[in-house]
DNA sequence: TGCAAAATAGAACGATCGTTCTTTTTTGTG
DNA sequence: CACAAAAAAGAACGATCGTTCTATTTTGCA
């Protein structure tokens, strides 16, 4: 089950130069399959997510969208690999035109917010996926634990450059306001899906800027800031192509 | 399936004074089977909890399991019940014998944190519960919800009495406080049986400490105090027999 | 102890699941 | 157009699920 991968079967991107057929209809209809995979697993969670459900929303059969994965969790992997992408335009990359510090890492805040708990019918999976494989070991956890990390330490250096620019005292702890942060997301994504309470994204929003304040006030003064105070984005040199904004 | 229950079949408690026996052997195994159950749930989940499962772990038969409860869903109903009175007994009237005020608050937070994260596997179905039925309806979303709700109109009770004690600021909002401290549970959760984070217990308690720091100084001086700076429990009378510590 | 009721077991049902195998349709290019 | 490969459909499998129905065992009191 998690030996060497089964010898035959569903190998995709054959190598242009090696082989004759470039075919692209597969890769279409996979990211159809995709994508209304996402919205299913969104809405009732990557363990209920089943290969006839994906079918009949898509209107294919259900070997016909089997065949595009070979294993209804490579299905869930890529789901998650779709989400993390998603994930990382929507909520990373959009924040990184905002200049570093406070307002870069208050519209990671506000992106996230929407991200998580936007629709009332389409939750987070990095917050459901968590609660539905805490137990649970192989590779759909690894996945779904990478991306979350990833997206974790993305944060924290948001936090840690606005230390370094002096908007938040260096003498804090960057995982321990990173911490706060997560719980007010985890509270906001169940006060408003579960508990249905219109109120809660104005609490995060408090909660959020409570933690600014206390975090601002009390530490050592800003660097002499080499004439960069308000630069353009640049966190990280973005990657390659795909795949982890801010890893190690 | 939510109209007037089915005539016949599984009533309890048949009322001493009408009948003639009082067999109790039932219920006794009933009991076994319910805390099976919600060792099983505590750890799969409150959907991944299948008769089955507890069939097995008790040593019955399915269909022998099945009959104390009639359905799959008075199962799941009985084990968030079974929760409930857990929860109540271990988290809330273990605290209720610390003064008033912040003592009695941190009590809270404590319990609340070894209830939700002591072993690791075993997790919180309010928390669970909450991303497994978030989008559905039916009587087990209500039972949940319901608990859920009498908890946190507790919290936010002894919240409200440490701000008339003069421990928190009277102006600040004690809903909001509540939400805060929700957030940092949730966080505790995720990153100790999600992300194995063993530093997870440490940071949940400095961010307590935190709201307590934030909302401790700035309001109006504590109210004359008569005489009961320190007393004795008594948030609200005890109610009868069971459910609902402090319900409206 | 005897006996009815309660408790439990056993077998079987329809449904759904992931998966495999075979067949048909679609696709891209020589 | 032809033809081979790729994509999709269709049927069937074993397993497991909740549930029902019928038998068997256990229980508690007369």
């Amino acid at each position: 089950m998690t030996e060497s991968k089964k010898p035959s079967k569903v190998e995709r991107l054959p190598a242009p130069e090696a082989g004759r057929r470039v075919l692209i209809k597969g890769q279409q209809t996979k990211a159809v399959i995709i994508d209304a995979a996402l919205g299913l697993a969104s809405q009732i969670g990557l363990e209920g997510l089943s290969i006839g459900a994906v079918a009949e929303v898509t209107g294919m059969s259900k070997s016909g969208v089997f065949a595009h994965f070979g294993s209804r969790e490579e299905l869930q992997i890529s789901v998650i690999r779709e989400y993390h992408d998603r994930f990382e335009a929507e909520v990373f990359y959009a924040a990184m035109q905002k200049p570093r510090g406070v307002p870069r890492l208050q519209a990671l805040f506000d992106n996230w917010m929407v991200q998580t708990s936007a629709e009332i019918d389409s939750g987070c999976i990095y917050i459901s996926g968590a609660v539905e494989f805490d137990d649970r070991t192989g590779p759909v956890r690894d996945a779904l634990a990478s991306s979350v990390a990833t997206w974790q330490t993305a944060l924290r250096r948001a936090v840690e450059l606005a230390q370094k620019e002096g908007q938040l005292s260096r003498a804090s702890d960057a995982h321990q306001i990173a911490f706060e942060i997560h719980g007010l997301i985890l509270a906001l994504h169940y006060e408003a899906r579960f508990l249905r309470n219109p109120n809660a994204a104005d609490r995060a929003r408090q909660g959020f800027q409570h933690i600014l304040a206390r975090y601002a006030g009390l530490g050592t003064p800003p660097e002499p800031a080499p004439a960069s105070a308000a630069k353009s984005p640049k966190l990280v040199a973005v990657p390659k192509a795909r795949r982890k904004p801010a890893n190690d």
